[in-house]
DNA sequence: AAAAGGACCTGGTGGC
DNA sequence: TGCCACCAGGTCCTTT
């Protein structure tokens, strides 16, 4: 479900409404997610202050007195902040009571998602360790990408969804960052010059600006900490389009798998 | 080392 | 209506 839009739309709801709350009280009702959901958290997290939400490409990491929450959303989970007590929901995995009687609630019908963890500095956990940079900051350039894709031979698409070169880049504001950059997804990484870097830079950037001004992308069932849906569907140039005709030249939107996941593109206005 | 494919899960949809 | 195949916003792990 969540890109990086959605990660960090969640991220401000969440922080707006809990940071500096002191944890209350954990309830972990379903330990199988991606990976086992810590058996002590319910006992350790109680009294410490959560005193910043944070994110790191599709993780959200709850900074608390004593180490951090790693929270993953994987295809299908939610992070709902409720004011009041209401029934749980299946799929409803872990929720967390603060201080201010606000309740934040994970769901994840799919349990691709996951909740962990750790005493340690964050930038160390293996999970982070690895991860390329962030596609906002200042070290995301078309230099680094070129260099980095130098005897690549990977398809341009599968490149910049792969985490350890740029995190947060998921399948739909790939198709569409391409789309606006006109390069074909399937070009091998190491086809592309420079200049084309530069331009797919800037436009994996003002993607992912604008999803996150539009509090990201609803396409089924994707709510924000308060319920609220993503407005950035309307925005989308490729995505979901096959058979329908390219916004810039009328031609039909082709679909095709590239590493076993949907994509769309214009064959004439991307090469 | 890099690329490809399978695996993990549930739920919704569309065809027969 | 029921059954079944296939698809879905992710990404780790194994195999080639």
């Amino acid at each position: 479900m969540p890109e990086l839009p959605e990660v960090e739309t969640i991220r401000r709801g969440v922080a707006k409404l809990l940071e500096g709350q002191v944890i209350q009280q954990v309830v972990v009702r379903e330990t199988q997610l991606r990976w086992q959901v810590p058996e002590e958290l319910s006992d350790i997290l109680p009294q410490q202050t959560l005193y910043q939400v944070q994110r790191r490409g599709k993780y959200l990491l709850l900074q608390c007195s004593l180490g951090t929450v790693l929270i993953h959303l994987g295809m299908s989970g939610r992070l709902q902040v409720f004011s009041s007590p209401i029934p749980w929901q299946k799929h409803d995995h872990v929720e967390w009571l603060f201080g201010n009687h606000y309740r934040l609630r994970f769901h994840d019908p799919r349990r691709f998602g996951c909740v962990l963890w750790t005493g340690e500095p964050i930038e160390r956990h293996p999970l982070l360790a690895h991860l390329g940079p962030e596609p906002l900051e200042e070290d995301f350039t078309g230099n680094y990408l070129y260099y980095l894709a130098q005897k690549r031979r990977v398809a341009i698409k599968s490149f910049i969804m792969d985490n350890q070169v740029v995190v947060g880049v998921g399948n739909i504001y790939a198709n569409e960052a391409l789309f606006s950059a006109c390069i074909h997804p399937t070009r091998h990484a190491a086809t592309l010059n420079l200049t084309d870097y530069q331009r797919l830079v800037a436009k994996i950037r003002a993607v992912l600006t604008i999803a996150i001004a539009q509090g990201g992308t609803t396409l089924h069932d994707f709510v924000d900490s308060t319920g609220q849906p993503g407005y950035f569907k309307q925005f989308l140039q490729v995505y979901g389009r096959a058979g329908l005709a390219c916004v810039q030249c009328g031609n039909t939107i082709q679909q095709q798998k590239i590493g076993q996941r949907a994509s769309y593109f214009c064959p004439v206005c991307q090469h």
